[in-house]
Parts: C-alpha cells; sequence; structure tokens
RNA sequence: GCCGGUGUGGCGGAAUGGUAGACGCGCUAGUCUUAGGAACUAGUGUCCGUUAGGGCGUGGGGGUUCGAGUCCCUCCACCGGCACCA
C-alpha cells in the first residue's frame, strides 16, 4: 500500500466486509455489561426487481447510527430479516410460473447479497424469514391467543372483494376504490370472514400515542384513523312502538332534530317500512348493497334516500319526524342510524333541501349572522331553545346529556371510526389460521406449527375459496375440515422485531429474560407509508402479548424516525414503469460502497425527500480522497488544530444524535480543509479517522490497518469533544446600524461580554460613523459576545 | 372539504430570534498537462459601482421586535393523509 496513491474504493470493500464476518464484529450477545441499544429497521419486502438506490438509505442512516454507537460504548442490536408472505410474492410467481417459495429464496438471495455489498454491519445470525415454517408457528401462536380470547372471531359482512387478485382485501389495502396492490377494481361482496377486533384496544392506542417519541404528523393520523368522537346515545321511539337508536356528537341540537336516517343495511329497515313504500327501499337497499364505497360516495352534496313511510317522535318536542334510509349513513359507523340535524349539519342540510324536510335552528351565535335557506350553522354557539336557553354549546352537551340519561332514553357514548380489522385472504401465500371447523375450534398449541402445503397449483379458484380448499388431503383433519384462508402480509410483520431477540426457541415465543433485556426497540426506522397500517397493527399485537403476559413494555417502538425518498433524477418517484430507476450495484461498481454510502447521508436531511443527482457524488469522492492522503500524510510538527478539532467533534457526535448526517459531512469537510492547510498532527488524524469510521468504514479499516492501530477502527473510542477548548482568542463581532450590517469588529474574547468598550468600539467604527452622520444615537443594544445594534 | 407538512441561489441544502446562502454539485477564469470528464488555485444570490461601499433579497401581503428565513395573522403554490365517520 502506497500512501501516495489514491485509495482503491472497490477494490478493499469486499475484504473488510469478509474481515467483519469473520470477526463476527456486528454479533451481538445477550449479556453484555454495556447499555442496551436497540436499533430496528423496517424489515424488507424481498420483491423480484431486487434493491434501487432508494430503498438501502434507511439502513445505511441506521448503520451509520449503530457504528457511532458501538465506537461510544454501547451493545448494539441490529438485525434485519424477511417480510415475505403475501400478495407481491404470489402474484410474481404466478407471473412467472415459479412456486412463490423459489421465488422468495431467489429474491432474498439478491437482496442479501446488495445489502452486503453496502457493508451494512447487520447481526445476521438472528435473521427471519416470515415465510420459515419456524417463525410462522409463533405468528399461529399468537393468533391463538386472540381466539382464545375473543378478539379473532368469524363474521358475515360486506367485504372488499377484488375479482382480479380473486381475494379479500382490507379497507387500507383498498385505494380510491381500487386495490393497492396492481390497481383492480374492487366490488362489494358479503361473505363469512375472520375479524380481529383491534377496536376493542382503540383507546389504549390511542392514549398511549402521547408518551411516545414519534413525528407528530404520524401519531396525528392515527389518531384521525382511531377517530374517537364523544357524544350519546339517542333511542327514539316509532309510532309503532320500535326503539332506534342513534349516535350523535351534538345532543344539544335534540330539538332541531327533524327526522331520522337509517343505512340502507340497518337491520330495522324491513321491519318498519310501510308496505307502500317497500318495494323501493328494496330496490334502493339492493342498489347500495352493489355500489363499492367509491360508486357510493359521489360529490357530497349529491345525496339520495327513500322515505321508509314509518314516523317517529322527537323526545323533547313530542314532533313526529319523518325516518328515511340514505347511503350517506353509514352502516357500520355509530349505530348506523342518525337524528338529522338539517339546521345545524350541512349533509343533513343538503338532504333536507332536496327532500323538502322541515329545518329548524336551535342554535345560534350573537356576533355571526347565518341565513339557514343558505346552509347549516355548525359552529358552536348558544342553544336557542325553551329548555336549554341561551346555554352555550359545550355546557348544554353536558346537561343534555344528564337529561337524556336521567330520562332513561340513552346515555353519553363515545365512537371510533377504527373498524376491526378483515384478517382473512383467499390466497394460498400466507399463513394458514390454525383452526379446523366442524369444531370450530381452534388447532391446539402444541401441534404449531400448521405448515402450508406445497401445492402445485396454486391459482385462486375466484370463487372466494382460497386454493388451500382444493388439497384435499391437507384440508381433512380427523375432527373436521381445516380453515382454507390465510392470514394478510401485516400478520408476519406485527411481532418480528420480538423473534430478532430470540430467533430460534422452540419452547417459547421468546424468553422472558431475553426479552426484557432488549425491549423496548430504541430507535425504529422506516418510511412514512406505513404511519396507519403496520405500525398500528403491530402495536394491537403488543398490546394483546403484553395482556397475556409475554412481553413487559406497552408500546414496541420508543422512537421512531420516517426516511424521506430518493427521488429520479426527474424529481419523480423512483420506479421501474418510469424508467428512472439507478441501480446501487452500478455506482459502487464505479465509486466503491464508501462514497455511495456517504453520498446518500450528504444528499440532505435524513427524513427529506430528493432526487438522486449522479453528478453529485464527485464531491464525496474528492473528499474521501484527500481524506485519505492526509490521513496518511506525515505528520506536523505542532498541533495547530485543536479548536477546529473540539468544535468538530462536538458538531458530529450531536448531529448524529440527531439523525443530520449531511451537516456532520459538512463539518467534516471543514475539519479537512484545516487539516490540509495547517498541516496534521497525530491527534488530528486519530480524531479525524474515528469521526469519518461510521460514514466510511471501509476506507478507514484501511487507513487504521496502514496506520498499525492496535484495534479495528469500528471497535476505536468515539473521541470526546470539550467545549471549553472551542473558544477562539480573537472573535469576529458584528455591528448593525438600525438592524443592518454595517461593520465586523475584531473583538478579544475577554472583551466580548464588556459592553462599554464594545459600544466604544463599534461607535469608532469607520462606516458606523458614515452612517450616523453626525446624529446621537437613540439606543445601543449590546447582546454580549453576540452583536451590537446602534439605534438612530 | 378536513387534518398535517413544505416553500431559501442554476441544483441538493446550512443557519439556539443576532453576520442569510455553511458544505457539496454545477458554472466561470486560471495553473499543470500530448490530452483530460484528472488534480490544484481563485471567483460565483442579484442589481449599481474600478475599489470602498451601497440598493434589493428566504412563496405574496401585513404584524411583533433594537433585530425575523426563524414568532404571530392572512393569502398562494406544491406534497402527504382522510374523505358523507353524524
Amino acid at each position: 500500500m502506497n500512501k501516495n496513491q489514491e485509495y482503491e474504493f472497490q477494490k478493499k470493500d469486499s475484504f473488510w466486509q469478509k474481515t467483519w464476518e469473520e470477526k463476527q464484529v456486528f454479533k451481538v450477545s445477550d449479556d453484555s455489561k454495556k447499555e442496551k441499544k436497540y436499533i430496528l429497521d423496517m424489515f424488507p419486502y424481498p420483491s423480484g426487481e431486487g434493491l434501487h438506490v432508494g430503498h438501502p438509505k434507511g439502513y445505511l442512516a441506521t448503520d451509520t447510527y449503530c457504528r457511532f454507537l458501538r465506537m461510544s460504548g454501547f451493545n448494539v442490536l441490529h438485525p434485519l430479516g424477511w417480510d415475505a408472505f403475501g400478495l407481491p410474492a404470489e402474484q410474481f410467481a404466478l407471473k412467472t410460473g415459479k412456486h412463490p417459495r423459489e421465488a422468495v429464496k431467489r429474491n432474498v438471495k439478491r437482496f442479501k447479497s446488495q445489502i452486503k455489498m453496502l457493508g451494512l454491519g447487520f447481526d445476521w445470525d438472528r435473521e427471519i424469514n416470515t415465510t420459515d415454517e419456524k417463525y410462522y408457528k409463533w405468528t399461529q401462536w399468537i393468533f391463538l391467543k386472540l381466539f382464545e380470547r375473543g378478539l379473532a372471531y368469524q363474521a358475515e359482512i360486506p367485504v372488499n372483494w377484488c375479482p382480479e387478485l380473486k381475494t379479500v382485501l382490507a379497507n387500507e389495502e383498498v385505494v380510491n376504490g381500487v386495490s393497492e396492490i396492481g390497481g383492480h377494481p374492487v366490488v362489494r361482496k358479503p361473505m363469512k370472514q375472520w375479524m380481529l377486533k383491534i377496536t376493542a384496544y382503540a383507546d389504549r392506542l390511542l392514549e398511549d400515542l402521547d408518551d411516545l417519541d414519534w413525528p407528530e404528523p404520524i401519531k396525528e393520523m392515527q389518531r384521525n384513523w382511531i377517530g374517537k368522537s364523544e357524544g350519546a346515545k339517542i333511542v327514539f321511539k316509532t309510532t309503532e312502538n320500535e326503539n332506534i337508536e342513534v349516535f350523535t356528537t351534538r345532543p344539544d341540537t335534540l330539538e332541531g332534530s327533524t327526522y331520522l336516517v337509517l343505512a340502507p343495511e340497518h337491520s330495522l329497515v324491513s321491519k318498519i317500512s310501510s308496505k307502500e313504500n317497500s318495494k323501493d327501499i328494496q330496490k334502493y337497499q339492493d342498489e347500495c348493497s352493489r355500489l363499492s364505497d367509491l360508486e357510493r360516495t359521489g360529490p357530497e352534496s349529491d345525496k339520495t334516500g327513500v322515505n321508509t313511510g314509518a314516523l317517529a317522535t322527537n323526545p323533547i318536542t313530542g314532533e313526529k319526524m319523518q325516518i328515511w334510509i340514505s347511503s350517506y349513513v353509514l352502516g357500520h359507523y355509530g349505530t348506523g342510524a342518525i337524528m338529522a340535524v338539517p339546521a345545524h349539519d350541512q349533509r343533513d342540510w343538503d338532504f333536507a333541501k332536496k327532500y323538502q324536510l322541515p329545518i329548524k335552528p336551535v342554535v345560534h351565535h350573537p356576533n355571526l349572522k347565518h341565513d339557514f335557506e343558505k346552509s347549516a350553522f355548525e359552529e358552536h354557539g348558544f342553544s336557542s331553545t325553551p329548555k336549554e336557553e341561551n346555554i352555550a354549546t359545550e355546557k348544554a352537551i353536558e346537561s343534555m346529556i344528564s337529561w337524556i340519561e336521567q330520562s332513561n332514553i340513552g346515555e353519553g357514548s363515545i365512537s371510533y371510526k377504527l373498524r376491526d380489522w378483515l384478517f382473512s385472504r383467499q390466497r394460498y401465500w400466507g399463513e394458514p389460521i390454525p383452526i379446523i371447523h366442524t369444531e370450530n375450534g381452534p388447532i391446539p398449541e402444541e401441534k404449531l406449527p400448521l405448515t402450508l402445503p406445497l401445492l402445485e397449483k396454486i391459482q385462486p379458484t375466484g370463487d372466494g375459496q382460497s386454493p388451500l380448499a382444493l388439497a384435499k388431503e391437507w384440508l381433512n383433519a380427523k375432527k373436521g375440515n381445516r380453515e382454507t384462508n390465510t392470514m394478510p402480509q401485516w400478520a408476519g410483520s406485527c411481532w418480528y422485531y420480538l423473534r430478532y431477540l430470540d430467533p430460534d426457541n422452540s419452547e417459547k415465543l421468546i424468553d422472558p429474560e431475553i426479552e426484557k433485556n432488549w425491549m423496548p426497540v430504541d430507535l425504529y426506522v422506516g418510511g412514512a407509508e406505513h404511519a396507519v397500517l403496520h405500525l398500528l397493527y403491530a402495536r394491537f399485537w403488543h398490546k394483546v402479548l403484553y395482556d397475556i403476559g409475554a412481553v413487559s413494555t406497552k408500546e414496541p417502538f420508543k422512537k421512531l424516525l420516517n426516511q424521506g425518498m430518493i427521488q429520479g433524477s426527474d424529481g419523480q418517484k423512483m420506479s421501474k414503469s418510469r424508467g428512472n430507476v439507478v441501480n446501487p450495484d452500478e455506482i459502487i461498481k464505479e465509486y466503491g460502497s464508501d462514497v455511495f454510502r456517504m453520498y446518500e447521508m450528504f444528499m440532505g436531511p435524513f427524513e427529506g425527500s430528493a432526487p438522486w443527482n449522479t453528478e453529485g457524488i464527485s464531491g464525496i469522492k474528492r473528499f474521501l480522497n484527500k481524506s485519505w492522503k492526509i490521513l496518511l500524510s506525515e505528520d506536523s510538527q505542532k498541533d495547530s488544530n485543536e479548536k477546529i478539532r473540539h468544535k468538530t467533534i462536538l458538531k458530529v457526535t450531536d448531529d448524529i444524535e440527531k439523525f443530520s448526517f449531511n451537516t456532520c459531512l459538512s463539518s467534516l469537510m471543514i475539519y479537512l480543509k484545516n487539516l490540509e492547510e495547517n498541516g496534521s498532527s497525530e491527534e488530528d488524524k486519530d480524531t479525524f479517522l474515528k469521526l469519518l469510521t461510521p460514514f466510511a468504514p471501509h476506507m478507514c479499516e484501511e487507513v487504521n490497518l496502514v496506520r498499525k492501530g492496535s484495534k479495528m477502527a469500528c471497535e476505536l473510542d468515539w473521541p470526546k469533544g470539550d467545549a471549553e477548548k472551542t473558544i477562539e482568542d480573537i472573535m469576529e463581532m458584528p455591528v448593525m446600524v438600525n438592524g443592518k450590517l454595517r461593520a465586523r469588529m475584531q473583538v478579544k474574547q475577554t472583551d466580548s461580554t464588556n459592553e462599554n468598550l464594545l459600544q466604544e468600539m463599534a461607535l469608532k467604527e469607520e462606516n458606523v460613523i458614515n452612517f450616523l452622520a453626525g446624529k446621537d444615537p437613540k439606543k445601543i443594544i449590546v447582546i454580549k459576545g453576540k452583536i451590537v445594534n446602534i439605534v438612530i
């Protein structure tokens, strides 16, 4: 190795990657005296296309961070595995004619080799794969626990059926009326399905968000998704003595309620409808049930409905109210019925206008004039009814709830937008649901895993049955038929972070001691697109596991960060179809992995998105080449960089912890420039090498080897910065006149807090004298050590 | 429509209420070279000025402050989420 040569990035990469692996540098032990850190990446779905440069951004950041933490003396767990069940793998298999098991095997191999090329320090001894029966045994085990606790149940419900994919989809997997995967149309169809009762945990999922160190927008999205509304349930009696229960958040407007609306699918509709209306009613119900959610939701004002002919009584006024059905009332929310208050709810107002139903204002606001002919008045204000004369809305809601409760016609109540989780899929490539039917009972725990049979033909049947229904041998258990539906893709990812901790345990999901040692995850990094799917499901399962004593923390992920996307150079999302994909293999082949890693970290803030620009890489390459030369150059005789050295240590340390890698690199560049200009001491080189190691691990190992370091570079101790040593003897102090910069003074550090002296000096500045033009300053503001501002 | 987020040079981006544009790309000029898409040096927000210096400038408008990219109000644009949730 000749220090005058440029560093040959590409050639050394694989050598150091192998060395790390052989020396097991990234293997983590459970018993260490060091403080633990559990850093987790959202594990990848190994698709057939391999990685593009955007995929590894999160892994690069966590790897850099973990290398920093290790050097800082922590016991760091950083594992990776594969989320490999589910539709994409199955669709890929169907298209290519390969069995998904084979496809997954191949894709994982490809992904792993790409990831290894980046020099990422994962502990591969803990690798897991959701399609491994040793893994999904425990996914099934958790399902049994859910079943035992009544949290998994079957129901005949209208579901999102996708004829193209031949499976049902969860609401969250349907976007704008088409499947999220592939964009195929989705229709409504009643089917018997497995559901998970996530709604039973709605309140806890909502409340425990408060204590999480997550990006506020993600927490807000989960709050909105859970959608808690406080209000009341009120029972209306029909003239035929049927009870119709409605949910409202504005019980104070009860007196202004002039009609009722039931969802078309409400169970009382056929019972209360008058004979002459029943034909229209049925026709309308048919129409609604066939329509997808998208079709059913047209423009908001375009409301349709049919009068049932039945009448109810307003419990306060005793007035008769018509009862309608309309698609704008949803069967699955609240009680599936509403009391319409057209004066104070725009939707009701639209409907009332269209069908000429009465509009009766009961809330006013003295400062807001309102024309009820034009729209509803939805603001809070004051009640204007004989019963609640001039009471503020908030108070009126409370007092009305107590009146309702005293009158025995209802109670205060809470509704959630969150719905139970549709958990079955009519597809082959997923975890079999461990249930035997005739007994409708679970498979006993000790018989798990219920393995997925190796079928030749995995095409979905299209009649709503899973391909497993055709596996005759597998289907028939001694005591009855097996459940043929499989679990959705999200199942395996709900708990994988636990399995890394104890990947080979065949007796338990996880050993409690080990669990206590590592949980919770200190930092979880992944894309924001999982804000309400994976992250909510995983929190739900974790809370169930907490309730059965399998884990010791209420929440799995203490801190969350979302990496921004790397877009194509056209500013669009990187994708094969847009033809803007850049492959990391090519970049690494040309520049080496250190340059690639550093460039991705240098591109901008971690949580931001930015377009890929291959031209920009050259700056990083230059920087590393210069670093190589400086690190292997002759020592300077004197140590002239102490101040900048300590400044850099403090800045880099601080910024790594903030995941602000771009500014870390910028301060390293500044430090390097100083070393080039002033010469570098042994201590400078030591420090610079250590600070650079997490970012350019391969080159730094090489430098360390040439410099004959006793340990490996990645095992060196992180340097300590001393703020005292960064203080400059002479500082520049800006002088402003009327808030505009007019001069800069050189001030001794010791004088920088001397107000009188600073004033005096500032007034002597030539340019300041010019601007004063002989006038006396009105006021002089001196901020010690910062700035002088002269006001005239 | 509702809820979030973001707007700074040609580009990616820096900036605890205190010198806007750090750092990098690109560009311009130069040095070295047979050559260079290599390396190095200098310059680079914009307008005026030979220089000194000055005017303007962080999406638009207003405000608070000695001082605002940063705080407040309002409008606009783009991105993300939700979308008849009573």
